[in-house]
DNA sequence: AGCAGAACGGAACGATCCGTTCCACTGCTA
DNA sequence: TAGCAGTGGAACGGATCGTTCCGTTCTGCT
């Protein structure tokens, strides 16, 4: 149990720690695209054997906690990054969404919302992101650049649908997805051309979809 | 074999006509939720039991191209009443891609393209409506009204995004997808803020989500 | 009235899929 | 060289789903 306090690891262990990033990846890869997908995917994807997971994760159900967690986490740092960024907060705005698609980290989280029992502790990380994300679009919406009938969840919503967009091709989706987003940003920018019809998305609307089906 | 020629059918002959509707439309519903749906849930969903569809369709894979075909039906009806429509061009536009968001059958049609291999029938009526959307779409570029920079294929892939939005209230997500594709109208609506980044989704693309699966 | 059969609801069956466990093997590490 | 952390993948048991089958109901005709 000595161990050695530092210095770059090799051989077996080595190993294992390149494993732990490349089931992560994987993991987030495969459960963005399709997140009812099967442990077997996400391993064959990161190119290890099944135990190799189950070593690191006792179920699946902690995995995707976990992916959940690093998603969440990801997302934050995004938000934070522009909420101390010294851009405009328009402009700091629009790289934050852009980061975030790229990433997929939000949008995994809220894809997996729903298919485990949230944890508290991926609770709180949800509220913190949700009041980061509240501070950032008020101070968007204060520069008066962001059209005003378009509520934080309506924007959650419209960002999650353009993280579904996904064509075959290689790296077809994900241009795909910056350029729709650019779409929307031009929609979102002021000034507006008509006020939209409905009522807008509401955060309880968005909460409601964390309540546990319980996963399998 | 001598059926009667006319007028309203009565007792178990109106049930059987009345459930053709009821399970065409419980389909519609379950599948376009979730495309991988089980047949029971479109028997629940209908209230009937089981055989009460398999009398109808001979399989699951049956019963998927024939909605599939109803869903591409309405779609070239949408697009047959814009193009004779009187209105502006845009304006027509406007409300046909309303009435396809409302009706959900082009939207089921490309959420089931993989699901199951194509037929002949089909193959032609998707060619069809793909051909009416391109008249409909030039006949708006010439107006003026739309943005230069999207192709038919973008806006079939934003539209499905749009069709996607829903939320467990009721109707709530039937309005939120009219509110969104406001949004997205008058991102599409010139004049133009911005070019946009990336090179549109092309038609090709589109066509290549059609080979079959195989289906479950 | 009584019967033949169309239509139906739902239980039962067999196949498939998936999460998890288990075991034999590899190659560091001490 | 002995031991063990780490691994790949086969095997198991449970769950799910498409499909079939059977007993029942109700209609339309004789």
């Amino acid at each position: 149990m000595s161990e050695p306090d530092s210095g770059p690891l090799s051989g077996r262990r080595a190993e294992a720690a390149r494993n732990d990033a490349r089931i992560l990846d994987a993991a987030r890869e495969v459960f963005l695209a399709d997140p009812d997908a099967p442990v077997s995917a996400v391993a064959g994807r990161a190119g290890v054997g099944i135990s190799a997971l189950y070593r690191r994760y006792p179920s699946k159900q902690e995995l995707l906690r976990a992916l959940a967690a690093d998603g969440l986490a990801r997302y934050i740092a995004d938000l934070e990054t522009a909420l101390s960024a010294e851009a405009p907060p328009w402009d700091a705005y629009v790289a934050c969404l852009h980061r975030v698609v790229e990433g997929g980290g939000q949008a995994l989280a809220q894809r997996l919302a729903g298919t485990f029992a949230p944890t508290p502790e991926l609770s709180r990380m949800a509220e913190r992101a949700t009041r980061l994300a509240d501070t950032l679009l008020d101070r968007v919406r204060r520069s008066g650049d962001l059209r005003g009938d378009v509520s934080a969840a309506d924007i959650v919503l419209l960002l999650e649908t353009v993280m579904l967009v996904d064509l075959p091709g290689a790296d077809r989706g994900a241009a795909l997805r910056h350029r729709y987003l650019t779409l929307l940003l031009q929609a979102l920018h002021n000034p507006v051309e008509a006020p939209l019809p409905g009522a807008p998305a509401q955060q309880a609307d968005l909460v409601e979809r964390w309540r546990g089906r319980s996963a399998g």
